[in-house]
DNA sequence: ATCCGGTTTAACCAAATGGTTAATATTGCG
DNA sequence: CGCAATATTAACCATTTGGTTAAACCGGAT
C-alpha cells in the first residue's frame, strides 16, 4: 500500500500513487460534489486505471471520506490551533481571521465542500467538531471574560464567533458571484483576501470594543 | 363553457400538476443538488409518474433551470427591493438584513443552493446579479457618500457589502455545523435567527459608524 | 354517443457508472 | 535468477438513471 523507498523515484520525488488519487480525488470532488463526482474523472485526473482506484479505497464512498476527512481535520485544526498562544480576546481575533484565511487560500473550494456534505450527512461530523472542542470553549471564555471586564460590550460570544467565521469564510463561498459581480480577476480576488486579513479583524474589533 | 363551480376543487383548491412538480423539485434538488437528485425521487414527491416530468419540463437539465432560475429570481428581488425606499445609509442596512433573513428563512437551504450552481456554471448567473445591478449600485453610492459626510469611517463599499451578506447568510450555508456545535434544535436555530434581524445590523453600524 | 385535445401511465431503452475479475507487469528478495 | 508479493491494467458485469414510446384516460365540444 505504502510505497516507502521507490529506486527510479528517488530524484524527482514522484507523490506515490496513493496520494497521487488523494489529491485527484480533492480536486474533483471538491468542484463536482460527491454525487457529481465520477470515479473515470478521478482516475483520469490522477493518471491511473479506474480500477486501482478500488485497490486502494474500496469504494467511492471510502475514497471520499478519507479525502473528506483528511481535508476537514486539517482545516480545524490549522484554525483551533491558531489561537493556542494567544491569551488576550483581540490578538486572538486576528490570529484566528489570518489563520482561517490562509488555510482559504490554501483550498478555496472547502467551505462549499465541508458546507456540502455536512448538509447531506449531518452525523458524521462529531469528530471534527470535538477536535476544537477545547480551543472553542476557550476561546468563548475569553469573550466572556473580556465582556466583564468592560473590554467589549455585551454580546454572545457564540454569536461573535458565527459573526468571526461567516466573514472569513463566506468571501469564498460565494467567490463566482463577487468574481462576476465586481468584475475581477483571480488574482484581484487573491489580493482582496489579502486586504480582508487586517480588515476583517479591525472591522470585528470596532464593533465589540467597548 | 367554462366550469364555474367545479365540484371538487373549489374549495380545496389543489395546486397545479405543474406547480406541484416544480415544488417537489425544489425540495429535492435544494437537499440532494442537481447531481445528486434523482428524477425518480422528484416524481415521488410529487405524487406523479415520472415520465410526467418530461411531459411538462422536457429534461432534468431544463427542470433545474426552472426551479432555480425562480428561486434565485425571487432572492435577488427580494433582496434589493427591499431598499429602494431607503435614503438614508443606516436604515438602508437595517432593511437589508432584514430582509435577506425573512427570505432565508422562507427557504434556508437556497443560499448553499445557489452556491453550488454559481460554482458549477458560474456563467449562467449574468441575468440575476444585472436584476439588482441599480439597486446595488445605489446602495454603494449611499455608502460613499457618508463617507464623504464623515458619518462612516473609511471603509471600501464593497467590501462592506461583502460583509453584510456574509452575516446574513452564513449561518444559513453553515447550519448544520451550528445545530450541532450549540447543540440546538431547528427551534432555537430559529430564535437565533430572529436575534439577528436586531444584532446584525448593529454589529454592521457600531464598527462603521465614524 | 363520439371524437378530440391535453394529460397520465406502464413498459422499455440506451448510456453511464460503480464495482469486479482475471490476467499481466513490476518490484523486492532469498 | 526465480519466486512471491504487490501494483496495474483491460475487459466485464449489474444496476441505476435520464429519457422515450405507445397506449390509456378524461373532460368537454359537436
Amino acid at each position: 500500500m505504502v510505497n516507502i523507498a521507490p529506486s527510479k523515484k528517488q530524484m524527482v520525488a514522484e507523490p506515490s500513487t496513493e496520494q497521487r488519487i488523494i489529491d485527484a480525488a480533492r480536486k474533483v470532488f471538491s468542484t463536482k460534489g460527491m454525487a457529481g463526482a465520477r470515479m473515470q474523472e478521478v482516475a483520469d485526473e490522477a493518471g491511473i486505471n479506474k480500477a486501482l482506484l478500488h485497490y486502494y479505497f474500496r469504494s467511492k464512498q471510502l475514497l471520499f471520506e478519507g479525502v473528506f476527512k483528511q481535508s476537514a481535520q486539517r482545516q480545524f485544526s490549522c484554525i483551533w490551533d491558531s489561537l493556542k498562544q494567544c491569551d488576550s480576546l483581540f490578538p486572538a481575533i486576528e490570529a484566528f481571521v489570518a489563520a482561517y484565511l490562509d488555510r482559504m487560500i490554501e483550498e478555496p473550494l472547502l467551505p462549499l465542500f465541508i458546507a456540502n456534505e455536512l448538509n447531506r450527512d449531518p452525523k458524521g461530523l462529531a469528530d471534527f467538531v470535538d477536535r476544537g472542542k477545547e480551543s472553542r470553549a476557550r476561546f468563548l471564555r475569553m469573550v466572556e471574560e473580556a465582556r466583564k471586564r468592560g473590554e467589549i460590550i455585551d454580546i454572545d460570544p457564540r454569536e461573535l464567533l458565527v459573526n468571526i467565521m461567516a466573514l472569513c469564510a463566506h468571501p469564498f463561498i460565494a467567490q463566482p458571484m463577487l468574481k462576476h459581480i465586481h468584475g475581477i480577476t483571480d488574482d484581484a480576488f487573491l489580493r482582496m483576501i489579502q486586504k480582508r486579513r487586517k480588515t476583517v479583524p479591525e472591522f470585528i474589533i470596532r464593533s465589540i470594543r467597548a
